[in-house]
This record gives structure tokens, sequence and C-alpha cells, in this order.
DNA sequence: TAAAAATACTCCATAGGTATTTTAT
DNA sequence: ATAAAATACCTATGGAGTATTTTTA
């Protein structure tokens, strides 16, 4: 029979890639928690940890595996919570928002998230989409705006809006007035880091993107590719809500529509599934799509 | 420290209603469980079930704790699943509609839903929300395709489209071409039996809907509704999707649009956070809103 | 050879069992 | 009076400890 207390353990040495500062971790014996792990993978009849190499790594079932136990672990800490406190507010909210998201709607949406949650207690803290995720799951996050889909066990979405994506060209350049996406090349579009998610949305909506790219500088910022395009070095994608505050009001830069259907990311909220406050995660959602510039 | 093993006993309890039983259940003797019970409730610091009945009832703490309790169990169910067989595809779906979806979206979606999930093992199953949401969390269903909002710990949506609501009359009533959400009165309204979401969406719109409704006869299926609203006995709301197998072929009633905004339901899919076909669930959204009529 | 995980074994905390009492209808 | 849960007490499983061996970078 699985136990929390296996999971427990796992999760540990997942987190530590090693058995000994694990067991530390968990105040107990390296070779109970050798054990225990031995135990659920007898119990789940596959290997989860790699102990081969001098860091302990997870196996490709060990990748399946360890989010869904991190999960359940953050499902009965919530429990005990609830047992404690009752049915959480939406107070102390700690709100996680992706770089490109963040400068775009924070300044507008902040006064009518503070009026939800009250003044004391609210954090927003910039991440990429991966970091917010692997935060909300070891709930050092209540929720994340980030764009969708994202799809991990235990973490749950609500949709807000669409968020259209149009070409920024430099103004010199002879474009179309309307472009179609299969125009798009991959090596021909200036990207921000690996990591961003923003990138990978760009990418994909490049006829499948394979083609050899030439070695790309990444941009850390939206904003850093609007200086680039309007120093005539590029072409880029950007978001609608990115258009005004930097791409917009820049005479050297062209903005160009996209023919229907229009390429765009879905804007959305990201939390716990076993969070409770949905409710308030819902008018948390309304306000942000409320307060949305150019809605 | 919490155990497994106590949210299992305490779900049996919940179950069943009766320690002797839930023990017999999960085949030890009754003191067992008792002692599981109470170490959970002091280790919680608050009582979760009330034995001063003949049948063992809920807290309102055990009302917060169980649900949760029963997504940790599903999700641990599912990480073992996962284990011995590797992250599922949707073969074997088991999908579950409400009553006021199935009819609508279900003839046009089911070519499409059978490209997806092969022929084998793909069931569906009608009934109300809140049967459908047990049966999720107790695993018995994969999917459920109904109206949104839901929010149980656990429980994972996706929405897909917005249904809009009318107003269907009897067509010798006079009308106004577009009427107003506010002009609807609750006691004016024939509805759907109790426990159909519909009927509480219906109520919702109407002012408050706290007036004193004279006793309804709660109709059973909207054909039902059709047929009475033909007869003259009075108007009600019906969903757009509804409206061409039931409503607009039929002379004798009136059909009338809302001013905007339009009231409108959110249908979409709810499953287990923990199901990890999300992929395929995304999929099987992705043809039912395809696959929908009028889209 | 040095660091780290596995193995061997011992011990005790606790889940579970049986018998019985208490409680509430 | 009876059904059902709580209590008392005993047993034994399994989780944790220490000491040691095996493994591999």
């Amino acid at each position: 029979m699985i136990t929390l207390r296996q999971l427990r353990y796992l999760a540990a040495v997942a987190e530590h890639g090693h058995f000994g500062r694990a067991a530390e971790d968990c105040a107990i014996s390296q070779p109970s928690l050798s054990q225990q792990i031995a135990e659920l993978e007898t119990e789940l009849g596959a290997r989860l940890l790699d102990r081969s190499g001098r860091k302990v790594t997870l196996t490709d079932m060990g990748k399946a595996i360890v989010p869904r136990a991190q999960a359940i672990l953050s499902a009965v800490a919530d429990l005990s919570k609830v047992a404690a406190e009752g049915e959480p507010g939406l107070h102390s909210l700690r709100l996680g928002v992706i770089p490109t998201i963040a400068p775009f709607l924070l300044p507008a949406a902040l006064p009518a998230i503070r009026r939800i949650t009250g003044d004391a207690g609210f954090r927003v803290h910039e991440a990429m989409t991966h970091t917010l995720l692997d935060e909300i799951r070891d709930n050092t996050l209540d929720v994340a705006l980030l764009a969708l889909p994202v799809s991990e066990p235990g973490i749950e979405t609500l949709a807000l809006f669409e968020d259209r994506f149009f070409l920024a060209a430099p103004a010199a350049r002879r474009m179309k007035s309307l472009i179609d996406t299969t125009d798009l090349k991959a090596d021909e579009l200036l990207l921000l880091d690996d990591g961003h998610c923003l990138r990978d949305q760009a990418l994909s909506l490049c006829g499948d993107g394979t083609g050899d790219r030439r070695e790309q500088f990444g941009a850390t910022s939206l904003s850093t590719l609007a200086s680039l395009v309007a120093a005539g070095l590029g072409q880029t994608l950007v978001p609608a809500m990115a258009l005004d505050s930097l791409f917009a009001r820049d005479k050297r830069i062209r903005i160009v529509a996209f023919r229907k259907p229009c390429p765009a990311r879905t804007v959305g909220l990201a939390f716990r599934s076993t969070s409770s406050n949905k409710k308030a995660i819902r008018q948390l959602g309304e306000a942000i799509t409320a307060s949305r510039p150019r809605a």
C-alpha cells in the first residue's frame, strides 16, 4: 500500500538528488529513507530513481510520478490548512506573472486586484512559466497569470481572454498590409530567450519551425525586441497588449495584422486544483479581464 | 501526521454513514476504524463526523474535508495507474453529459469523438451536474461535458464555448422583439426540475429570484418545456443549441433574443485534475467545439 | 579510495484484533 | 432493549535506528 510517507521521501530525494541529504531533510536516517523508497518502487513495480551517477536522478517513470506525488502532498497540506483555518479567502494572495504579460496588464489591473485582496499581504512576482508552475506546486505561489495552455497534474487553469499577435517590422521594409501566418519564417524572426513561452508560441506559428535557424541572440524582454525592430534589425511577433506601450508609438516600427484566423495566445490563471479559494480566483480573473487595456 | 489510511477510512464512513459498515468495507474491525478516525480528528483539531444521529453524518468541517480526501485518494490511485500503465491515452473514455446538452451536441459530435478515442470502450452517460462530478471524483467517469463554472477541489475545467440563452414564448403572446434580462420574472418562467443546472441559471438571471415563486411543476426535459410553451402555458429560457431541434420549428413558439449583453452559459469539460490525458481531453474539447451545430 | 547507497539486524511505536462498556434511540 | 460507537488491552507488523557491506566514480 502506498503511503504519504513514501511520497514525501520520494519528493525529498527528487529535490536533493541525494539520499543522505534527503534523509537529513526528512529528519530520519539514510537507510530508513532507502527502505521506504525501495518499498515504493516495489509497490509501483517500477524504478523511479537512477542511482548510477554521482547525483541521483529521476528515471522516465520517476519524471511522471514525482509531480503527481508533489501534487498529492500539496493537497494534503491544503487539507490540513482548511481544517485549521477554514476555507481561505483571497487574503495574502501571492501572484506570479510571466514577463511578457506583467508590464502590460499589471499597471491597470493592480488597483482592482488590491480592492479584492485588501492591501495586506499581497505580493507579485515575475518569472517564466515553468518557474511559476513549480512555485504553485510547492505552494510558494497561489496564482499565476500566464499564457495557456499549461498541462500539469494538480494544476488547474482558468482562461481569461485571447491576446492576438501582430507582426512588428521596420517601417522601412515593404510589407503587405495583412499577412498570413504561412508567410512567417522562423529564421526571419527576432525572438526572446529560451524559456519564454512567447518564443515557443512564435516558433510554433512558423511552418513547423524546423528549418535550421541561424544562431539568434535571444532578447530578454519585449522592450529589447522593440528597439531591435526599430533599429531595423528584423521583425518580431508582438502580443496585442504590448503594442501600445512598446511598439505602436515608434514611427520606425510598422505593425502588421494577420489575416484571419488571427494567431493569438490565451491569457489565463493557473492555480493548484486544491486551492479552494476558487471563487476568489474567479473574481481575480474578472478583475484582470475587466481592467485590461483595449478591452 | 495525516496518513492515507485515515483518509481512506474517512471516505468510507462518509460513504456508508456507518462505522461498522465502513469497517467491513475496509476489511478491518470497527474499533480499528474508529481509532483511525479519532486520530485524524485529533490531528486536524476538528470533529469531522456527527455520531449523534442513527446515521453518521458529516459536520460542516467534514463537508469541507471529505471532498479533498476523496480527491487525494483519486490522485493516489491515478499515480499507481500511471506507474502500471504509463500515461494513459484517451482509450476507454467514459464521458458524462448533462441532459440539457446531450441531445443537442452529441449527435453531431459523436463521429468526431469516436475518431479520437477509437471505437473500443467508449461510453456516454447522461446525468446531472452533481452526479457527474461525484462520478469524476471517484473515477467512474473520465470527463464530463457540462455548464461551467463548477468549483470542486481536485476537479479541473476547460471552457469550450458560450451558449446563449433565448426566451421561448407562445407565439400568441405580444412580445418586444428584443428583451432585457431585467424583464424576466422568476414566477413567469417554466423551469426544469430541481437539480438541473439550467434551472439555477434561469433563476439567477431573474432579478435575484427571491420573489415567492408559486409552486411550479418542474419539467424533466427541455422537450417537455417546449410542448408546454407551445401549448401556451408559459415562457421559458432556452439555450441556443436547443433552438433548432426543439423550439424554432414550432410555429406556436416565438423565439426572442436578449438585448446585449446576452445571458449565456459556458459549456465546458470537467475532469480530475490528475487525469493526465489532458492533451487528449483538449482534443476532445476541440472536436466538440468544432462539430457544434451553428458554430 | 572515498562517497554514497544497499543490506543486516534490532527495537519500538502503532495499526489492528478481541472483549467489553457506554451511549442513544 | 438494542444497535452502534467508544474504550481497554493485547498482539504483531513495519518504520526507524545503528553497524556494516557493496558499489562506482
